[in-house]
DNA sequence: CCCTGATTCGC
DNA sequence: GCGAATCAGG
């Protein structure tokens, strides 16, 4: 695979989204996370990141510095030409607020909350909140790129073109990242007061 | 161990 | 220019 005009393109906007060098290898098939950070930097467009350090401190083997006995008045170690640090896509006011995980429809019929069930379920708000603003930082996988460790959470309707799995690490094991399993698992809690 | 990006250097 | 190997973190 060579980098071809439209390669390099879909390369330039992942990046730009801000999608990781192993997931745009992945995209563009036939090449490695390696080649896409090479690339990258060929490209000129590596740092990302707004307050990004770039006071890496590099000390290999300089024994001899460039003999320059000139300028020296202002070294400007912050050299950042970079107004937007997040494009910010668009605003999506609240579509779906719940997801609901392994999809559980309401089998209510109507009028009734829903309280008689055994299976007390009272995500806690914080946990719905984190949801949502993990949401804007998900990696937006497809269902192919999806691995033993991304996320599975899926986002979005499935017969819409904006359908996504968060794609951010798993926890430990399990199916879903952090936030996601805070909303995922529960069962156990909420009726702590038994006995009663 | 999984993952990141950064750099080097032979091709 | 390219990217595997390597480095340096998280």
């Amino acid at each position: 695979m060579s980098w071809t005009d439209e390669r390099v393109e879909l390369l330039k906007k992942m990046w730009a989204e801000g999608q990781s060098a192993s997931q745009i290898a992945k995209e563009l098939g036939g090449v490695t996370r390696n080649a896409v950070i090479g690339k990258v930097h060929r490209l000129g467009l590596s740092n990302r990141t707004t307050g990004a350090a770039p006071v890496k401190a590099e000390a290999k083997e300089k024994p001899i510095e460039t003999p320059k006995p000139e300028v020296a008045a202002k070294p400007k170690p912050e050299p950042r030409p970079e107004p937007a640090p997040r494009p910010a896509a668009e605003a999506k006011p609240a579509a779906e607020p719940r997801p609901m995980p392994p999809a559980r429809k309401q089998i209510i019929p109507a009028g009734q909350p829903l309280p008689p069930q055994p299976s007390a379920n009272e995500i806690s708000p914080e946990a719905l909140a984190k949801v949502s603003e993990v949401e804007k930082k998900a990696k937006k996988l497809t269902l192919m790129e999806l691995t033993e460790r991304t996320c599975k959470w899926p986002v979005g309707d499935p017969a819409t073109d904006d359908f996504w799995f968060c794609g951010l690490p798993t926890q430990a094991g399990k199916p879903y990242c952090e936030a996601h399993v805070g909303v995922a698992f529960q069962p156990m809690s909420t009726r702590r007061d038994r006995r009663r």
